[in-house]
DNA sequence: TTAATTAATGAATATCTATTCATTAATTTT
DNA sequence: AAAATTAATGAATAGATATTCATTAATTAA
């Protein structure tokens, strides 16, 4: 039984995470992918069972590395205040890390593709900010309100500053990551 | 000679958003669109030259009508806080009051379609913007901070409210839309 | 070392969808 | 009212792309 090679898996993720960032969802081949990931097109077949089948491994795989990274060296026992910067740290660089990811990640949302129980589902990765949050929120640190509002006051400038960055309008070097950090909380603190 | 029915031609828009909206710019597909107009497939050919056509001619459409929304009751010479709260709920009342537009907008800086000159043509949109944070710096009402952030800090939250609100993951009633710009307000205020 | 098994290939095929066009219907002009 | 013009139709066509599969290459087991 010879073994499927893990490397020509990850250059088709790799392959298609570049096309996507690229063109979109719209533009995505199987026989670019192929191409990109420098293999034969018939080979993608070993390695998924549809087009279909490759996005949405693809999408889980990037959820999975999307959370590890976000929840690095966490820990939910540390004083507010560090938590928060942790938080806002990782999400940053889980972000900026993988501005391919972002994008895909971006247009699996409004694909046909997404099934809505997986959105659901994967959404819960930001539980941990909700968590967070509300304590904030219970030890008066925090504005009192919807934390929903919260969670979009800081996931919406995140997103938009690496959308920013990847087009080039600005660069995100860390005296900017840091002055956005600074904006942020002065958004949500009491 | 026979006049072509304008009707059609926004019938034909609106059905187009509604698609994009529902699955994305991948999924559409011109049959799909003429029987979502209520007409013939061939008949979206006697309006519009191609597929391509139509999404640059409803890009551009929409960011016209983007514009008018963006920028209607707008008074560069009113004070500072009325000129920031008049822009503010402008933007929000343009992406809430057409959020398919705002779905197809996002789809189409991450297409095959989007050509570079078109996306800073359109980009310049936002420059009353950065005119008005700019004087808010000045008159000390505003961080001393790039005013590209600033904008950054702004335009995010806004948009991520409004994916929030579709996906029904929050009811963005007028209540909440005040404290979004509370929030807002306190990220940049001095 | 040979046989067996499975990955890899890429041209051929199947499927899907944009576009065309011969025909019909509606409107306008004479 | 008839002729002329153009919109509208939708089945047929062209073109594009996902998928298959017969063949080859590589690896593993015997």
């Amino acid at each position: 039984m010879r073994e499927k090679d893990p490397n020509k898996l990850e250059a088709i993720f790799k392959a298609t995470l570049k096309l996507v960032l690229r063109e979109g969802f719209t533009a995505l081949k199987m026989s670019d992918v192929a191409k990109e990931a420098g293999i034969a097109t018939g080979t993608v077949y070993v390695y998924f069972e549809s087009k279909e089948d490759l996005i949405n491994q693809l999408y889980l795989e990037l959820k999975k590395r999307n959370a590890e990274e976000f929840l690095k060296g966490y820990n939910a026992k540390a004083p507010f205040m560090a938590c928060f910067e942790k938080v806002w740290h990782n999400y940053v660089r889980a972000q900026m890390q993988e501005p391919e990811a972002a994008a895909f990640l971006e247009q699996y949302y409004r694909s046909p593709y997404l099934q809505e129980h997986v959105r659901k589902e994967t959404d819960k990765m930001l539980q941990p900010v909700f968590d967070l949050l509300e304590r904030g929120k219970e030890e008066r640190l925090v504005k009192d309100m919807p934390t929903e509002l919260l969670v979009i006051q800081l996931s919406g400038a995140i997103g938009e500053l690496v959308r920013w960055h990847m087009n080039g309008q600005i660069k995100a070097n860390p005296t900017i990551i840091n002055k956005a950090l600074e904006l942020a909380w002065d958004s949500i603190k009491r």
